[in-house]
DNA sequence: TTGTATGCGTTATCAA
DNA sequence: TTGATAACGCATACAA
């Protein structure tokens, strides 16, 4: 077995409450004291056991991580920039990944909750329900949601309205008038806020330059991936209004599958068709042409939600909306 | 505050033993006391605190998993896979990046085993040091390595010298007889296995081949990014040195950096130069010309090292390696 | 079938 | 400056 604050106790010959105090630093021991019970300390090679002091302290140094998945790149960007920003603090990060199930949603955010109990919970493109929310406020723990929204949760995300709204107006100015949008499932309702969001810049941006919506325009994709992007380029050639230009609102991967169907089918980029992508990742520069793309700041993202989770644990803050801003990033492929 | 089993016990008339006993289907408890326990803990939303429960019974139900870095695409596949085999057992996963930090490393692996007292420790790309190895075989606690291999602890892995050898073997045949190698740091000598072994096997192939090895055609790189792909070409072009072939050993990525140069400087693949990468990621069928590759079951090792963690934690096994076999993949690039 | 007593490793309060 | 005691939430050996 780990040695425990006891077997020290023993060694030195004090008592449990002492090494305790030596191993905080409490400055009420003696400094004779306090070296003896380092030196064993540092012979018998005894750290803290986590277990012990969260049960007593009542807190974990844990911020729970929620995410369908987190083997998608947005994600992975989102924890990059969180572990950044963990390092100079004692909290650790756990991963929860719904892996999509939304039926098991609610009992996995309870088993959170009440069996790990972390002090905050980020959730990653994922919408906490309202019987969740409800539950975590009564019991004190901040909830955050990156890139999603809800009601009576801090929310930090890039203004998608205005991501969308400015490709899809980039397009127009470059004498594009049947610009499709392949955009992430349900972006009809506002179920997802992140995906209806992107959707309604979109067509802000054709009212306003006098465009009617068109639905036959409009690509429902559900994980944004390469894949998605070559079929779902399929599924806009069956439709019956013709494109000459799309704005993948589904990201980068996606518009990348788009580019590469488009290009099997003898259409050439940017000429015939336009494609503008989502969130700036490394396949945009990659592809060729590479992709002009909205840029997200995503990295700094994952830092902000780090940053204001720790303040909402030291209540230095309450509920609170961080939004960043989106920028238009030119390549070759708009 | 959160419910406790005192909490239901008050309310149930009974003492928090029989709740306990409840919670954990004990069957010496009546069905009538069972059901009324059982009603309430629905009502109250009661969950078992993990924290109380690790505690007594001394085991936390986690399995620690360290890596430089968790936002490359292979350790993501790596996680993919581990968390498809977690779904059914009731464990959970705690990640540790080391960021490349050698220095603290040994300090982190002592507060994962001291502080977090997980029950395994694996190890993506990384290879723990001797001591920390006897500490943790002292405490009992299984360590397995994924792709690299060190003295003591269990091993997932896929053949190195085999892949690097049939990537150079077909590159031969193909009638290429001045083959570069881009390849991870310290390749040259066996501080990385892996890297270790790659180099190897082109090094044995070459020789099979009656091809002397020439250390101008080696290019180390240390992150395996698209950039020291880029950055890499341009290193080889500057040596004396002439290539028809780069074997990429560190990855697709970098083997895209290296397909993107070479046709900014005009080389044409595979006319003038073939190309192979390690890995057989997503990114390897985007890239044009298509890349050929070495694949290596990831998603399978990934899974693989969750299984051999539970039995090593059940101790149906001992110190234990598992090969995997790479395949060659045969796109345009070679 | 249920309850009592004890302990897991640590911290906190109070007393000495 | 140090120690005794209780507590955190739960599980278990043993007693009733």
């Amino acid at each position: 077995m780990a040695v425990t604050i006891k077997d020290i106790a023993k060694v030195v010959g004090v008592t449990p409450t002492t090494v305790s105090m030596v191993v905080r630093g409490d400055k009420r021991i003696s400094i004779a004291t306090t070296e003896k019970v380092q030196k064993v300390i540092k012979e018998m090679n005894y750290r803290p056991n986590y277990i012990g002091r969260s049960l007593v302290k009542g807190r974990t140094n844990v911020i729970a991580i929620a995410s369908g998945f987190f083997s998608n790149m947005f994600t992975v960007e989102i924890m990059r920039g969180m572990e950044s920003k963990l390092i100079p603090t004692n909290y650790r990060i756990n991963q929860y990944a719904t892996r999509g199930i939304m039926e098991k949603e609610d009992d996995m955010f309870r088993e959170i909750l009440y069996g790990a109990r972390p002090e905050a919970l980020i959730c990653v493109s994922l919408k906490p329900s309202p019987e969740i929310i409800a539950e975590y406020n009564k019991e004190g723990l901040p909830v955050i949601s990156v890139e999603e929204s809800a009601g009576g949760i801090s929310t930090v995300k890039t203004d998608n309205e205005k991501g969308a709204f400015m490709a899809v107006d980039y397009l127009v100015k470059k004498g594009r008038n049947k610009i499709g949008i392949v955009a992430g499932k349900s972006a009809g309702s506002p179920g997802s806020a992140n995906s209806y969001e992107r959707l309604k810049g979109y067509k802000d941006a054709l009212t306003m330059h006098g465009i009617s919506f068109n639905p036959e325009r409009v690509v429902e994709v559900a994980d944004y991936t390469f894949e998605e992007g070559l079929e779902g380029f399929n599924r806009m050639l069956r439709r019956d209004a013709l494109f000459d230009a799309v704005f993948c609102a589904a990201g980068d991967m996606t518009a990348a599958g788009i580019i590469r169907r488009a290009e099997e089918k003898g259409i050439k980029i940017p000429e015939d068709l336009s494609v503008i992508g989502y969130d700036n990742m490394v396949i945009a520069s990659i592809v060729k042409p590479a992709l002009t793309t909205v840029n997200q700041p995503i990295f700094e993202m994952g830092r902000s939600s780090i940053d204001l989770a720790m303040d909402l644990i030291n209540k230095k803050e309450t509920v609170k909306t961080i939004t960043f801003q989106p920028t238009l990033v030119f390549r070759a492929s708009a």
